[in-house]
DNA sequence: CGGGCCCTTGAATTCTCTCAAACAATGTGG
DNA sequence: CCACATTGTTTGAGAGAATTCAAGGGCCCG
């Protein structure tokens, strides 16, 4: 566990928030723009495997990522340690601690990460005062669910080499959707641990099973990153059709 | 594919709903069960085996379970199933498709079901109108999000025992917090090939796994149905205890 | 140069799956 | 009432998948 590296920044309007220029959010009033900006308290830049929020812990806020990946995670007490998502731009983090009470996973940067803070205990106003961003809230915790619901059927019912494409493709897929965003690399941020830990497999069976996907020309393995060459040859492989909506909100 | 049975009961009033008598629901306000008596138009009957909403449909409802189990799922093309999740009266269910649109799971009746129906138009009033319903909303889908977290953890890093004394565990205790409700039997309305869906692993496998447990004097098979007889037990093989809150909503 | 992190590989073991068969309980039509 | 089909459970055996153990290589950084 190393410490949060806490350089904080300026607090910049909402208005200006570079998530906006992107297509796939959605547009949003001056009223609502307003509004979450008195909401936002802070910006955050927290370093590469920092952990931004822990298993066990109560925290007082919860964030929006700018910048950088990040991963959620859960494990038995043993060690054995299973990845459940990943966050990107524009993902709201800890919604699930502010409104249940304690973290039941932990969330750690997977790249250095640049947050947006938003304070837990003024959470309530948004379902008090203003109606279309509480809903926003709840077609985002929707939306979790439903990635979750495929990574189930994924890790229950696919073989490994079809777990790996499915992964791959989907995590392709969404940094596809932010593509016009300034920093963000169209290569994943990963090690074969975090893909292991992610698909439910060994770590040594996991390097096999990517083996074989680069030498079917679909992937390339850089260390520590890789990059998809055939997003549709792996969703063949895993036989997996994008769904995703093409407008979506965020905070 | 059976046909729905479609015994439409009169439209109790929300304030006579026998889900309030149970004491791990919370308490409503006059205010806010005049508001949802408004926004409920009707009962319905649905039988065992029947599919409620289907992977792929947009439904016109949702659906708030009175008593009764019923159970998502997902499917491969080549039918491979996973279940993803159970639902227990006070459940709701299909909010995942109204929120996002087209429903991308399966919700099938275990049982019988007597289910309260609300219309997917009028969803958006709750957060136009009543804040403090909207929350709960959110925050059941902040729940199923926390269930499915761990059936994630459970399916990708425990062991089949693990993963099925889990589960029961699981299932038990979700039971066990319904207990004072009227019709609810203590014993879990499953059948093998059930649990193996749910537990990702075949149903041959699924089958020796179970004797192991009932050997050991922590379950018995009934035939479709399973008696937890050691539920500490279970949670003791698991490596789980149950963290869910005392008092939750339900619409 | 040493240490740490990440990837790779082979071999033996363990777990889980598929195939195949059979039994019990239940319900149905003749 | 019996013959028959269906569903749910059980068991054994062989095949296949994934794990653990063990070891080595590459790379970067202090």
């Amino acid at each position: 566990m190393e410490m949060q590296s806490a350089a904080k920044g300026g607090k910049i309007s909402c208005s200006n928030c570079p998530l906006r220029s992107n297509s796939h959010f959605r547009e949003f009033t001056p009223e609502e723009l307003a509004f979450i900006s008195r909401f936002k308290t802070g910006e955050l830049t927290i370093n590469q495997g920092s952990t931004l929020l822990m298993e066990g812990a109560r925290s007082a806020h919860l964030y929006t990522i700018l910048s950088g990946w990040a991963f959620r995670s859960k494990a038995l007490e043993d060690g054995r340690r299973q990845i459940l998502n990943y966050a990107l731009p524009g993902d709201l983090i800890g919604l699930q601690g502010s409104l249940l009470g304690e973290m039941q996973h932990t969330v750690e940067a997977l790249t250095p990460l640049r947050v947006c803070v938003f304070d837990r205990n003024r959470l309530g106003e948004i379902w008090e005062r203003f109606g279309s961003l509480a809903f926003d809230v709840t077609w985002m915790a929707a939306r979790e669910e439903r990635i979750l619901d495929e990574h189930l059927l994924s890790i229950g019912r696919r073989s490994a080499s079809e777990r790996a494409a499915y992964l791959l493709a989907f995590l392709q897929q969404r940094i596809d959707k932010l593509q016009n965003l300034t920093k963000v690399d169209r290569v994943l941020p990963l090690t074969q641990a975090h893909v292991a830990d992610t698909l439910g497999l060994s770590l040594v069976h996991t390097n096999k099973t990517l083996r074989k996907l680069a030498q079917g020309g679909l992937i390339r393995w850089l260390g520590s990153r890789c990059e998809v060459l055939d997003i549709e040859g792996l969703c063949k492989v895993a036989g997996w059709g994008d769904t995703t909506p093409v407008s979506r909100p965020f905070l």
